[in-house]
DNA sequence: GTCTATAACCGGATAGAC
DNA sequence: GTCTATCCGGTTATAGAC
């Protein structure tokens, strides 16, 4: 009953084709850099990589899939380039203006190619939109790390506004970054103003959200949000909430 | 030197082929409504419609130029549906729920082909996305409709966010429209709780925007949109801006 | 010069053999 | 897993008709 006779040892390391999976997608992404995302085929991309148009769809469902992973790639970049800016950082104005900046700075060699990601966002059917189940692990990472720049800073958040921040700036995030996208201005010098200046304000919001006058829209948002996300049973579980 | 010696009067009513493209049109759309956008080929829009493809071509640049052109239409259902609702209606935050309302159901038989127009959003190049230049008259009449329900309502409105808020309204009617396009609950009861509540929280924010606390953000905020619209000379002129 | 039609193009995607 | 051959549909080139 030996199925798998296993030649020799350490063989383990590279399951098969993944080697050839990584090759055509740094191939893919280096034609999007060079000639752009529409003026390459994926007759090209197949030819430079080395392998024919089938295998290429052998392991990526479709031209947009490759986007989708370079996706994940430039989160990994963002990671690496945002955590150790981070140190030191207290103010949580501050942290979240690290976050955003660092964001536009590593993608900004894809920034027409962010451009195609999010053109999906707006479709449900699209497994590549940013709210669908299959992009839930890139979603998560990303909440995951507006959580650290929350947590790590000297804030103090209430309780029941802590637990929905997070998402909540992730969907600011979102929105600079749609900003950024359309933003032609020399060294994207809009979107950074729009950092600057709305990381300041959304900071002094949530220092201000205990205050009595606004702390009742504080409860009856977050409920609204809670009421939102119980709703979505059968839709993706990341609900989009609306700006307050 | 009589250039023009016009057959008879009443002939200035059809310029000639404009039947043949508002009949192209309505094909389209009741082709889209009923097998689905991506299941109606052009080819079956320009049979159906008694022409060829070619010159079908000849009156819409695109296949995505069709959508453009109901967009311009569900505009006119909506200001129909929307103004008479609002007679009577003073409250800000009532007033701005009856637009939104309007607005998801007179959109409703198009919501799969509202996803498809808001999908080019996010594509700085397409001439369909909201912010670009060619978009500027659909979305003017947007934000002026914004601000027919805003000036009928009872709030009082300070100066300096008056002239701000229709287009920050507007944004925030596409949220709740890209909220709407992702929501597939009966009845679409999900975008309606989010109408509903997210309307009186906005007015209600509003109506604090006077009280000392949050005077100073109002303030910073307006200064920061102002200052991103200024920045935007080459690109579109009507500028996004975040959520605060 | 405005309208209409036919035939091709081009590129993303698929079928099925090896 | 890899290939070749083919499909399919949006789009374009181009020529003729009003």
């Amino acid at each position: 009953m030996a199925r798998k006779p296993k030649p020799a040892a350490a063989e383990v390391a590279r399951p098969k084709g993944e080697r050839t999976k990584a090759h055509i997608l740094a191939t893919a992404l280096a034609l999007f850099r060079e000639r752009g995302y529409e003026a390459t085929g994926m007759r090209a991309i197949a030819e430079q990589a080395g392998v024919s148009i089938g295998n290429a769809y052998h392991y990526f469902e479709s031209k947009e899939h490759l986007v989708q992973a370079f996706y994940a790639e430039t989160h990994r970049l963002h990671l690496e380039a945002c955590v150790p800016a981070l140190a030191g950082v207290k103010p949580l104005g501050a942290r979240l203006a690290v976050l955003l900046t660092t964001k536009i700075d590593t993608a900004e060699p894809y920034h027409h190619l962010s451009a195609i990601l999010f053109r999906t966002a707006a479709d449900p059917k699209s497994p590549l939109n940013p709210f669908s189940a299959a992009s839930t692990p890139v979603r998560e990472d990303a909440t995951q790390l507006m959580k650290l720049v929350i947590e790590g800073s000297d804030a103090r958040v209430p309780a029941d506004l802590a637990s929905e921040l997070p998402n909540l700036l992730w969907l600011f995030e979102m929105s600079v970054i749609l900003f950024w996208i359309h933003d032609d201005s020399a060294g994207r010098a809009r979107t950074r103003l729009l950092i600057a200046r709305s990381s300041e304000l959304l900071a002094k919001l949530v220092s201000l959200a205990s205050f009595p006058l606004v702390k009742g829209m504080r409860t009856e948002m977050l409920e609204l949000v809670r009421e939102l996300r119980a709703g979505a049973e059968s839709s993706a579980p990341g609900t989009p909430s609306a700006p307050s």
